[in-house]
DNA sequence: CTAATACATCGCAATATTACGATTAATAGT
DNA sequence: ACTATTAATCGTAATATTGCGATGTATTAG
């Protein structure tokens, strides 16, 4: 039906599934890595190291903003976006979470 | 036009892209943490976990088994489950990448 | 051989995502 | 006020994803 059940999970997982949606596409990966490595900033440099229109890429951020990994500071007429520290950080502990849990036990049926 | 232009980004960002998508769903976040925690691993066992169809449950597992994240015994009539360890790591790995890059610079215009 | 069990796959329906041209909104400079 | 610049949003089209009932496949038990 393409609608996931969402109600029916965990809210840490969701919250998981939505955190890693920001990095579930190689534009939004770029995007976040430009800014993370402080490459790029204003919405338009993105625009010119990405292989998508003004258009596309605008919407890729309004994306990433609603999950709130970025953040965009409007200075006129640009606006200058960079990646939000404390959802940054939240993506990092969940993940972390999930990847430290398979070290907790060895054994196990396989 | 819901098509991905992968071919026009790296083989990095792309494959980082695939990982992600490997945790962007609440019902794939449950099926690996029960996995990693090695709470399940029995297909049977995963749909009586999850709030989904034997059919559906079956598709995610397919999904993760084409990203290469978890693998499937035979060991009939079961099949067993688990964590695919090699690329696990490279999934660590390729987000560690991100979250590392944050830290190289601490100036730029935001 | 037959039935039962466990899982995969098919086929379908519905929603979500990706992409972009065109337009709009806001501001700066003249 | 007029124009140029920058970015958001609208409208539309196409592909992808999610979900499940029904069916298929393989293996085991009897």
């Amino acid at each position: 039906m393409g609608l996931t059940k969402s109600e029916e999970f965990t809210i840490a997982d969701n919250r998981t599934a939505e955190l890693a949606k920001a990095f579930a596409h190689p534009a939004r990966v770029a995007i976040l890595r430009l800014l993370a490595e402080r490459k790029a900033c204003v919405c338009g440099d993105l625009v010119d190291e990405l292989p998508l229109s003004q258009a596309t890429v605008s919407q890729h951020l309004k994306e990433l903003k609603r999950i709130g990994i970025i953040k965009g500071e409007i200075d006129p007429p640009r606006v200058c976006y960079c990646i939000n520290e404390p959802v940054w950080e939240e993506a990092q502990v969940a993940f972390g979470v999930l990847f430290e849990a398979i070290k907790i036990q060895k054994q196990g049926c396989c």
